[in-house]
DNA sequence: GTTAGCACTCTATGTTGCTGAGTGCTAATG
DNA sequence: CATTAGCACTCAGCAACATAGAGTGCTAAC
């Protein structure tokens, strides 16, 4: 892997033009626009070196070069350097944060048309998975004769609720009860941290109500398994904008991923190192479908816990450096909205 | 509009035949394909009539003829006969609506996709907005000291929630009063029966918490203004298939079009007739981004009361006969899921 | 080691000509 | 008088061909 300097210049020229341009990228354009001082002859006897080494490739005889993945691998983790946000984009991101939403939701979509917009490629996020946390409030509501609703706050300000059918007996003074009941055990409590030992005191002391209780606790049970998570989409015609979409056919598969929550929320989730921004470029994406598109992705948290992540989909020619800064802005201020959100702006 | 019938026959194999393969269709095929006991020659002036009457058009001298919207409109009015849905599809629909699922969203998320598979083309499906109703229930929650949850029921099964501020000194205790104090004189009542003097009365008896009841009928305000929709979309990739979106041009007003939520809401409120079926061809619908497409609309209701619409965009050469028909079954079932999930499955 | 020069390769683009589908018109037909 | 056969005409689409130009690799000179 070693690679002397001027190669790496090369080498960066190569991607670099091509990145901007989408065309293969010739050694006389190198060495005009580069200013490495040497000829293009030079450059092309560096650049047949490169390719030797499998950093670029040739589409055919007469053409200049593209970058190869590995090339791309190459540029990412040596010589590509940060490029700053410009003083408008820090503008937009730190106003689009500022404005007063109503819930998670909100954030995240705003969020994500944001991204979209800044990196023109397209933008997937997911919202937070907070983990169950414990209870806050339980309350039963009888919503009609014979239907119920559970609804179920936890500390960590989710909130969930189903409907339950109960008998037609059932006032709502039962309800209350019921609720006073449960409020009172549960409160404070994480699922799983319940106790058979507790649950049997509750149901003694309700046994009156065992059908409701039953339904009640499926729901709390439930929130055990539940994936609460959402995936938030957009941005996606900015992608038909690159030449590398203008095959209907590549449009199509790009599609069909995209419509696959299931798809997405893994790609987002496996994410390598689990911290910071990654990046993943053609095949290291593990689904064979999104070969040539490049993902850089990044988990944001709220109080230090991962929570979410939000990531960035675009072809494999794709201006990395302008992305992973961008991510990595858009994470800080989405961890913070957040927390602010939840936590209430005091802190 | 009076057109003879053999007009008419032409007119129809016209639109069908194009409809099924994309081609303008010529005077020979409609005599070979259509028997109509004809020669061509009779057919090639019936369609010359047709084209001065504006109900097809010849892209070039030299190619058949294609539908104009005039052409399609008269269609559809006049012409298509309803197509059965097949046994198969019907049994498909049946059980998507006997699955169990958990919440409206679910509901309506699965329904879009059944629509887009049966139709092959884009589903739009906007969620039920039930009108405010009426309170069931007040609850707010302390969630650690200076914040809150405040947690709206409506009668109609909606839940509606909003993070607020207040002061630190408030406790789980003070929040049990208010809640106490807001549901006895609240409940049963809608948001636009709330009176003045009652309000008074409110503030009259939590004067100590002014600051929480301002923050907490907030939320009840805007529950007045809130749009609760979401709009489902599924399928968008169906459309690459057809051919009339081969053009990258196309496909890109088409996705700029879909990514934006208020645009697909409005078309889908601003139904025609506001009952049944409602079939919009090319410029009928109001937005030029979407001329060339159609949608075939219809409204859902629940318990009789319009709740949302279902919707299904295509290029303006729809199998017209069969999408209407999938779009009104689709309806039916929904209403009847609706219903079954907020009234319990007794009724 | 670098570079100028040159022959070579191959895509992209433009030109031309042909084919075939489809038309409109005219004159013949029942 | 509506219908139809026949025919000349039009034009998109395709294939075959020629051309231009970008870029290469090699060789020989610096």
């Amino acid at each position: 892997m070693k690679m002397d300097e001027r190669k790496q210049k090369v080498l960066m020229a190569v991607v670099q033009d091509f990145i901007a341009t989408a065309e293969p990228v010739g050694s006389r354009t190198i060495a005009k626009k580069y200013r490495l001082g040497v000829s293009p002859a030079t450059i092309r006897n560096e650049m047949a070196d490169l390719e030797e080494q499998g950093y670029i490739e040739q589409p055919h005889t007469s053409a200049g070069r593209i970058p190869s993945q590995l090339g791309y691998r190459y540029y990412v983790d040596y010589l590509m350097q940060k490029k700053e946000l410009s003083a408008e984009q820090e503008e937009l991101i730190r106003r689009q944060f500022e404005k007063k939403v109503r819930d998670v939701g909100e954030v995240i979509q705003k969020a994500g048309q944001l991204l979209s917009h800044l990196t023109q490629y397209a933008s997937i996020i997911i919202s937070p998975q907070l983990g169950a946390g414990s209870f806050k409030h339980i309350q039963l509501i009888l919503m009609r004769p014979s239907q119920a609703m559970v609804i179920v706050v936890m500390d960590n300000g989710s909130l969930h609720h189903r409907y339950i059918e109960v008998p037609e007996s059932i006032t709502t003074a039962d309800m209350e009860t019921i609720s006073g009941v449960l409020n009172a055990k549960l409160q404070g409590l994480t699922i799983e941290s319940i106790k058979v030992t507790l649950l049997k005191e509750i149901y003694f002391e309700l046994a009156r109500h065992k059908h409701i209780l039953d339904l009640a606790l499926e729901l709390l049970h439930d929130l055990m398994l539940k994936k609460e998570d959402k995936i938030y989409l957009g941005g996606v015609f900015n992608m038909l904008n690159q030449p590398e979409f203008h095959n209907i056919e590549k449009v199509k598969t790009l599609l069909s991923i995209i419509e696959q929550e299931d798809l997405l929320r893994e790609l987002l989730t496996n994410q390598g190192s689990g911290e910071g921004v990654t990046v993943r470029i053609g095949d290291e994406i593990k689904h064979r479908e999104i070969r040539e598109c490049s993902m850089i992705t990044a988990p944001y948290s709220i109080c230090g816990r991962q929570a979410g992540s939000i990531g960035v989909l675009g072809p494999t020619r794709m201006e990395y450096a302008k992305v992973v800064s961008i991510v990595e802005s858009m994470t800080r201020n989405l961890s913070r909205a957040m927390e602010r959100m939840i936590l209430g702006p005091g802190k």
